[in-house]
DNA sequence: CTCGTCATGTAAAGCGTTACATGATTTC
DNA sequence: GAAATCATGTAACGCTTTACATGACGAG
């Protein structure tokens, strides 16, 4: 349940509505986590019949600005501190990648292409906030500027892998040239589909 | 449906049963994707009523061992080929950092030194694959290879970050000691409570 | 004959995405 | 007064995880 934390998070760093909530999961938390309205907005009806969040004021369009109470405060630094993080990760370009053996030498070099230029404008983008934030030094975002700085050390990085695993599914291909894992006869049938 | 895909690109690598296709995913695609037997099954069983795959064996323990289709093979090149990939990432771990600014330095010390404990056993166990790998070289292993390649570069990359957020941690609750973000009140309160 | 592992599945609940609905306020 | 944007929500569907159930085979 990393959402409700996220919640009460950036709830505890500044009160705000639901639709503030979403822009602040666009604008600080893209890359790190997201989610839609409509998981938003239900979650904060839950949060606070829980009591971890109260609604501190409305305002115009029926807006309701919610604000963490001290048990939220105790609840989010208990996840922080006690709740072992859920590490698992999924990467569906790492995922594709590992299949690239079913491809021909050119595909693969169109689609690794094509991912370079994706994250290196991501990388634009992460050069572009830090800037930003150079120019005016908001204390708070500390921590914020933690998490970029990730973001500007990973997307290079990533880039040169990309670069170096083109070149080795030439070489990759080269090697297996005329003989292909898929020719041999793999299994014999020896049962029959009765459904 | 990056499942579906993932299955029909294992089959067209070796047949297999659906037992056997959990262990691949455990064995090479921890770190890439995960999934449970209880997804695996009916999703095999949809993938066979779709023709993308067959099964064309029965072994022992009424095992089914599934093989890979003509039209499965279309199938998978088709999504490595034409469809976009979801490139959305999660990560739990950034996210916590995000909110450490409720914590002590104390405590996040503890924490980042955990993480690096964790990376750094994952690492050695990177790096314990690819001797073997380089022990026994297998024809076919090649674009395994390429993205246990990304865990190499991956995971230095991110100790040497986490080493950099402990030091930086420290000189961000420096600077904001005596000035916290939650002190001061942040919204007055105008509407009540109505349900 | 018992234990471990192989092997396949169902059920239920939770989490996440897409689509849709509605209305209020500001800006031009 | 029209359009853009602010603002909140519901419904339905699909994907993922957890829990459970069952049984076959092989080793000792």
């Amino acid at each position: 349940m990393s959402l409700r934390h996220a919640l009460l998070g950036l709830l505890a760093e500044k009160p705000g509505t639901g639709y503030v909530l979403k822009k602040r999961f666009e604008q600080s938390l893209a890359n790190v986590w997201s989610t839609e309205t409509s998981q938003i907005y239900p979650e904060l009806a839950r949060l606070e019949s829980e009591g971890l969040i109260i609604e501190s004021a409305r305002g115009p369009r029926r807006s309701k600005t919610y604000t963490v109470t001290p048990s939220g405060l105790v609840e989010i630094r208990r996840w922080l501190t006690e709740i072992e993080p859920n590490r698992s990760s999924r990467n569906e370009a790492l995922l594709r990648v590992f299949f690239y053996f079913l491809l021909d030498e050119e595909e693969i070099n169109r689609l690794i292409r094509k991912e370079i230029e994706y994250h290196r404008d991501l990388l634009a983008s992460y050069e572009e906030i830090e800037k930003q934030l150079r120019a005016s030094p908001n204390i708070g975002d500390q921590f914020g500027r933690i998490v970029l700085e990730w973001g500007l050390r990973y997307e290079p990085a990533f880039k040169e892998w990309l670069e170096w695993a083109n070149a080795r599914a030439k070489r990759a291909h080269r090697t297996t040239e005329g003989a292909p894992r898929q020719t041999r006869p793999v299994a014999k049938v020896r049962g029959t589909k009765s459904a």
